[in-house]
DNA sequence: CAAATAGTGTCTCTGAGACAGTATGAG
DNA sequence: CTCATACTGTCTCAGAGACACTATTTG
């Protein structure tokens, strides 16, 4: 092995939550060069005997306190652009975490210089290294899966109605979608979610029904995102 | 940067062409240890100041033979589990090339040891490393851009005619298409293919239009792969 | 001419979107 | 009661699939 380029690896995690009407991403605060002060997506270096995903893992939790938290998380993509680290040769492999508003939103031992930032805010240029790149990235990729996936269940708490599941599309979306046309559309996709048989109580309206995920992996038909303009 | 966990990069390629009715993908065969004499995918290891894409495009070119090859590159996923590979923690990008299907074959300087191989006789267990995984996330990723891209043009060649390219179809996607319904769907889509105004001449029936690639990148709307069975 | 392949017209059915109308809660 | 939200029914239009039909070549 020592015949070969020794590259540095790393993974990185673009953390999605909806918080009221706002996606927002999880970043940290570097404490140490490069970048000092700047915001950065979470992450750290792989161990030399330790998977991707397990690495991947363990930044989320170390990040928000947060023990296989129910939701969703998928690799995104690697980068390895020379230069990308001043370090040296880092190559990054990315991960897609989404996951539902957490009740105590960052509790990890970095806890103080992390922060759920809405990604309506941040603009290009913003991020240490190339994460401004690996976020918007990370987001085109949520957006899309919305569309075939049942994944905005994955913003959801275990048990939610209609209306929230709702939500997460026009957040993350940004749009709006009719209520009615919405509820028809989900309730007849099979598999995509599951009564329980329980309301909501003590709101505002007509209470709704519960439901949870449902079995399937992929929405047929999908979730059509309308049009841009 | 010694402080960090030093790992091995390489680049691997799921190389797709379409020859007659059978999609191939492109396999070498090892001369070296660990699991020499069997076949892999072609791939190596990235130089210490090489970009990922490029090591990727420099492998190509180097089984190939062909230097930019009017198809398809893109990054497919990052395999990295401790003892993938034999010789010590070794990740690698995968990236996924779609080409058309070329006069030589595969002329490269590895040429005698690379070739074309159908997907359809391939199984489980018959290529090195996890190069088996790899093959079917990179069947997996091909056969679902097929619907929502107009990447089947990355099979033909520079010019084609509506029937080839519904053969790629076919083939990939291992079903039948209705030709008239299909010629119908694409020349309707917008940006998917446009017309050169020459048609094929010397073949039986009725000659053909020929067309190019167009500047979609999405298909808007998709198009439907039959639902499995 | 027949055979083969290219391309068009048209019907039916499914599903998306618009939106009226009904159900059930809080105040 | 009013208001708000949940949910259902129904209309219209676009697009997928089935398939009859026309167009243009080779032999």
């Amino acid at each position: 092995m020592s015949s070969y380029p020794p590259f540095a690896v790393t993974v990185d995690l673009v953390v999605l939550t909806v918080q009221g009407d706002e996606l927002s991403a999880l970043l940290v605060r570097r404490g140490v060069p490069p970048y000092e002060g700047q915001w950065a997506l979470p992450g750290g270096f792989v161990d030399i005997d330790e998977d991707l995903v397990d690495a991947a893992v363990r930044e989320l939790s170390e990040e928000t306190g947060l023990v296989d938290p129910a939701g969703h998380l998928e690799q995104l993509g690697t980068y390895g652009t020379p230069g990308r680290d001043p370090r040296g040769r880092v190559v990054t492999v990315a991960y897609l975490a989404l996951l539902p508003d957490l009740p105590a939103p960052v509790a990890g031992s970095d806890a103080a210089s992390a922060q759920w930032q809405p990604v309506s805010r941040l603009s290009e240029g913003d991020l240490a290294f190339d994460h401004d790149r690996i976020l918007t990235d990370g987001l085109e990729r949520a957006r899309a899966k919305l569309e075939y996936t049942p994944l905005a269940a994955a913003f959801c708490p275990a048990e939610f109605t209609i209306a929230q599941l709702r939500a997460v599309y026009e957040t993350v979306w940004q749009t709006r979608l009719d209520p009615r046309n919405f509820h028809r559309k989900v309730t007849g996709t099979p598999g995509f979610v599951e009564s329980t048989g329980r309301v909501t109580e003590g709101d505002r309206g007509r209470p709704a029904q519960l439901f949870h995920r449902g079995p399937a992996s992929l929405l047929y038909p999908p979730m059509l995102r309308p049009a841009a303009e």
